[in-house]
DNA sequence: GGATATAGTTAAGCCCGCTTAACTAAAAAG
DNA sequence: CTTTTTAGTTAAGCGGGCTTAACTATATCC
């Protein structure tokens, strides 16, 4: 076995293990804090992308703008986000997360990863170390590939 | 800053990422195939739980019997679930994934796992086989706080 | 400057998921 | 055997997300 095989594989692993303990604890939390889902898969595309205008979102989240557009007015009102005019076009708009809307995700993350720091006391330093420094390698893997596309 | 805290700072980033890229990729192979996010999550439920009750998946997914009822209904008729009796309690009824539903989610997870495949070719076989080591620590370590939380 | 393209909003209408409530059927309890 | 509880279905109705289409406002092109 290559390498590359036993690192997809390795990683394939992890990621289901992952993803096992993740969605449905986000699907509990989003329906409890009163939002739906598309409304939360948009804080989340902010919470990642800053900064975006209705026509991006649009494109990202595969909707209309128009449902984009009616999905932030719901999410502006709840106080979740912000809807700034763009200074450079004046047609456009800059939509971000507020403070709440911040506060919001950073919750759900707190609540959902204690576990993250459970692992830790499992490992030892020089363990962690480890773990850390590859971690570090993934990131800019995904990185490189959210710019550069295979 | 201690190697803990760094540990756990770390992980939580690279969670995001995955979190953020796993379900927006989701999000578009389930809208693409022409279903919902509430069909796809209990398409999951019945990926991780093999054979449920109306009354299980209804605790479960937090909605009422006879929302499943319904939602299970429209899959059994596209073809995703098949939904028999119960042989020990005929009030009841089993529900579970046809092959075209193992099918539907298997493709799924073949199609998100192809950016773990990109990301493979933006490391190096040592980047590749450090992560590899990284991440059967951290697979031990999962397993441990299963068996032994902390 | 006038035509065209682009960014976003608004409104009408459809579909769908969800809830409540009323119901059937079978099991469990007495 | 009767009563009660449990599993699930069905139907009515509400609310929300999404689309289309019409519209405003700004930017870009010739």
């Amino acid at each position: 076995m290559t390498d590359s095989v036993q690192f997809s594989q390795t990683l394939r692993q992890w990621v289901d293990i992952f993803m096992h303990r993740s969605m449905h604890d986000w699907a509990r939390y989003v329906k409890a804090g009163g939002y739906s889902m598309p409304q939360f898969f948009l804080l989340m595309h902010l919470h990642r992308h800053e900064q975006c205008g209705i026509s991006d979102l649009s494109e990202r989240m595969d909707i209309t703008s128009a449902a984009v557009s009616q999905l932030v007015d719901k999410l502006v009102q709840a106080g979740l986000l912000e809807r700034a005019e763009d200074p450079h076009d004046r047609r456009a708009r800059q939509v971000k997360l507020s403070l709440m809307g911040r506060a919001f995700i950073a919750q759900g993350n707190e609540k959902r990863y204690g576990w993250v720091d459970g692992m830790a006391e499992k490992l030892s330093a020089e363990e962690q170390a480890q773990i850390t420094d590859a971690l570090h390698l993934m990131l800019r893997a995904a990185q490189d590939l959210e710019t550069d596309p295979v």
